[in-house]
DNA sequence: TATTATTTTTAGATTTGTCTAAATTTATTT
DNA sequence: AAATAAATTTAGACAAATCTAAAAATAATA
């Protein structure tokens, strides 16, 4: 089936709030798609007429298969074409988020396939985040967050969660990208603070707001 | 300033039929556009009230400055995204009409920059058409047409106007692209065809109506 | 449990882009 | 010049996507 802009920007965001919460309510929806709660509701009634949801009034809301998948084929472009962005036109990571945001909408199959082979059918997007097969398989990552690791074990950085200006500058000065290896040495109890050892590089301290946004990997 | 599709797509199109009959006209716009002669008054008083053309109703109109600059920056998007397509995604240059016609709507200027960096500043897309640059500067072309050349003299072919299945199919069948060399060697009066001899190849006959599509240069 | 607060939906309006049918203007023929 | 034809515009309608304000349902609290 096909889809509006506006349907693919709801499933799209749907499916990333039952990821979280399972049954996504409606002004979570509202927040998340920078729209009204009313809006919400009338979007619902489209969704489910299209077959694409579990939806009762008052009860809250969530995709079906169908609709999953329809979330996860705009999930795949919005990646990939980040990861174009990124990889080919040498944008930085913080900026290519709202461009992928209307690339993802235009519908050819044929193009993503071969975007998809031009890039090397990429696994991870410049984020970390896995790109969705055509079939929409999600490649498994067992990534865990860099505040809840265990102490002087190696790890590679895997994904980041917080994708702003400002969090890449923090990253930056750390000298900490996607795939960088660490450990972490020591956690201080009295503000959560991490003191980790980035690779070839002195020990430093990481809050634990940054801690939270970076996931890792055991080596 | 920012526009609609809608009116990127009615700005483009008021932009190459003026350019062969100076001032456009309801319905050839509407022909043009595959819509209606009322839809497109509706959306003259629109692109009149954001003074992009000058207007007069059942006068007819033309695109003033602004309105010249604004369908070239779309003219621009468009060829380097079908350049892309061809270029590094190896599409079929028959292929990449409706595809670029989506993606010249995406708005980001450093977007455009970057992909214009990436494929190496192309000056012509794939059917030889030339591409404006970020200042809406369109490369001069000598070029004339294939039915109106003298005989006997080398010619490369610089661009095709029929861009369809039908027409690569025939082009390739005598193997000729973009940048081929030929001469014309005799046109027969009975049905305008002309005889050529492609650079390499045996002489053959083509029809009026191919050669009226082809565009060449004087070696 | 009754009251209050929060969430969600409905009712009705607005904007954009399109359409059909009818009216108007301009062009072409007798 | 009058009649006819063609081109263009207007009037009024509709669908999609959004909004505000009010009503209804559900949840939280006194
Ligand atoms: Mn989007
Ligand atoms: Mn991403
Ligand atoms: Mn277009
Ligand atoms: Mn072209």
């Amino acid at each position: 089936m096909n889809f509006t802009t506006s349907e693919e920007n709801h499933i799209k965001c749907i499916y990333h709030l039952q990821q979280v919460t399972g049954l996504v309510n409606t002004n979570s929806l509202a927040a998340e798609m920078q729209t009204r709660p009313a809006s919400v509701t009338d979007m619902l009634k489209k969704l489910k007429a299209k077959k694409l949801l579990h939806y009762e009034r008052y009860k809250g809301f969530k995709l079906n298969e169908a609709g999953k998948k329809a979330a996860l084929d705009v999930v795949r472009k919005h990646r990939l074409w980040e990861f174009f962005l990124v990889e080919k036109l040498k944008f930085d990571w913080d900026k290519v988020h709202p461009i992928a945001e209307e690339l993802e909408h235009i519908n050819s199959a044929e193009l993503i396939q071969r975007l998809d082979n031009f890039l090397g059918n990429p696994s991870f997007d410049p984020h970390g985040d896995p790109i969705p097969d055509k079939h929409g398989k999600i490649p498994v990552i067992n990534q865990q967050n860099l505040s809840t690791v265990t102490l002087k074990k190696m790890l590679t950085v895997s994904s980041v969660t917080n994708q702003s200006v400002q969090m890449l500058e923090m990253l930056k000065h750390y000298n900490i990208t996607l795939g960088s290896q660490l450990m972490v040495l020591k956690k201080f109890e009295f503000d959560e603070s991490l003191e980790i050892k980035v690779l070839k590089q002195s020990p430093c301290i990481i809050s634990e707001q940054v801690a939270k946004n970076v996931f890792v990997q055991y080596v």
